[in-house]
DNA sequence: ATGAAAGCGCTAACAT
DNA sequence: ATGTTAGCGCTTTCAT
């Protein structure tokens, strides 16, 4: 591996100035500009990362700490990531935290040690905790609120809130709602957003659930669905999936007995029969934003952006009492 | 932060005292090591990691590249990997390729260049290419062989082997194979395995396809079997998912009518109705293996190592012609 | 605009 | 068993 040196030598001029010709372009004359370019590219030279972090104590790695990948959330996510990290050069260094506080904030000691911040996807660690993590370094965090620490949040809340104008739109007042996870901040935020919107309708919301946000859930929830409900929104589209499916098996159809949409569309809700009236979640921006936060970090004040979803009206909405 | 030096001014030693009490306890006295040791702890201190890549020229980073994370393979081949990098302390340098051979390189090259080694998850590049970027730094393949470049590999051929030796003995003779992603190289290894079971108990493996590795694909599948064939064996997890949900649509009892079993078991086979006949592959198995071994580059020799898979066999195998 | 030199924090010969 | 010393490759004052 040649090095800086090496370069400097080949271009002739001093280490000073080859070094001042890749981090400060501005500072060097255009034409020995040219002659240090030339000489990395034909030497094929690498900056030393390790070098460069010692000097500058920025090693150009960020921690992304996720509490699993087998959620059709998290790829998404890690791409968003993954983009904004090369667009600032640096890398990822991934944690798992299989939904273990204590994991988590292992892991969050040990990547952040080395890296220039951390981005918490959907921490579980507790506000206590978090709070400290971010004390000795730059964190960001994605859906998820703790005073005022730097976060990325993705509406669904005003998601699900829209959800449920655009139900009582056509005419539903009764509305049940498939809750999720028992804990999660995410589902209460859903789960008060559209209580509030039925209400602003004279509507009701029934709450059914914690459920687990799984298809079989769903299918299950087909039996004990409120009565009185002409529509159901659902925490998520593996409660959709399976509430559609376990619908059919009950001899209900959607949307002629019964609308259904679901608060993110993760699974490909479009695709199915009827295609489900989803929530688009701008998974891929949070993440990408969620880095590039975290790069400037100190730059910028901290603050939490909301990013809004996009409703995605489809078959399966319709008006209540709809004839075939 | 702490650094090494004020560790030795604490402890009364000197540097490179301190830092053989970290890296090579046994060539320190038992009574000085007590006393880094207490004056680490006490001052909190954690070794600069830039610092010692510069000496060492390790940087306990290791590059992890798969292809997507949209795919139950991926999850646990992740979690493997981080226990094994957890284990000897490196941390994991992710990359998504998204099936990408040119993102796939550029991943490489500029992960590689800060890392310890490459683990490559079943890569799209061709063998040039991945030959290429094994000369420059210790590479280990998943699901993927390349000459003689380390490899881990997971044993579906034989698998497939077995899944098509079980259902001879139940007395099927022709049985249908659902062929995966065309191209693929895991692909051709299964079907031609299953092929060959087949033929030595004078059967005949019907295949269908290319087909893409889906839940939709395996529904409209359902639809154009081979008439001969009493079973069906299945690329993976999700054409299985979809054919079993085809062939009900279409009137056909599994297994009363048509035995069904599946190449892997990523997606919770036994939880279906029937429970679907699979392979268990060890997934997270060979991720960590892919990162023992790339750690271990130079100290043992090149090899290729297949890990077998466990034959699941559950209710949705049984006799042909089998009486309701 | 360029160069000389110091130093980031650590490890590894080499002495003792 | 421990200390001394010389870098690893880079960035960055400080001069010129």
């Amino acid at each position: 591996m040649p090095t800086l040196a090496d370069v400097a030598r080949e271009a002739g001029v001093s280490k000073a100035t080859a070094s001042r010709a890749m981090m400060r372009p501005d500072m060097v004359a255009a034409p020995t500009l040219e002659r240090v370019r030339e000489a990395a590219q034909r030497l094929g030279f690498q900056p030393n990362r390790a070098a460069r972090a010692l000097t500058t104590g920025r090693t150009g790695l960020l921690g992304l700490i996720v509490p699993t990948l087998a959620n059709p959330f998290f790829s998404p996510l890690v791409l968003g990531a993954q983009q904004a990290a090369e667009d600032t050069d640096s890398h990822l260094l991934l944690g798992v935290s299989e939904y273990d506080p204590e994991r988590e904030a292992v892991l969050a000691e040990r990547l952040g040690e080395q890296a220039d911040g951390l981005v918490l996807v959907a921490p579980v660690g507790d506000d206590r905790t978090l709070r400290a993590l971010a004390r000795r370094r730059p964190v960001v965090l994605v859906d998820r609120r703790v005073g005022r620490l730097p976060a990325v949040v993705l509406d669904t809340a005003s998601g699900t809130a829209e959800l449920v104008h655009h139900l009582a739109r056509l005419g539903h007042r009764d509305i049940a709602y498939l809750s999720g996870p028992p804990g999660s901040w995410a589902d209460r935020e859903r789960r008060s957003a559209g209580e509030e919107a039925a209400a602003a309708h004279d509507g009701r919301l029934h709450v059914r659930g914690p459920l687990p946000p799984t298809y079989d859930a769903g299918v299950a929830a087909a039996r004990d669905l409120p009565p009185a409900a002409t529509a159901v929104v659902a925490y998520n589209s593996y409660l959709a999936l399976g509430l559609l499916h376990g619908l059919g098996a009950a001899g209900l159809r959607v949307p002629e007995d019964l609308s259904l949409a679901a608060a993110d569309d993760l699974t490909a809700l479009g695709a199915t029969d009827p295609p489900v009236t989803a929530l688009d979640v701008p998974v891929a921006e949070a993440g990408a934003l969620a880095v590039s936060r975290v790069l400037q970090a100190g730059t910028r004040p901290a603050a939490t952006t909301r990013l809004a979803t996009r409703l995605q009206p489809r078959g399966s909405t319709t008006r209540p009492g709809h004839p075939d």
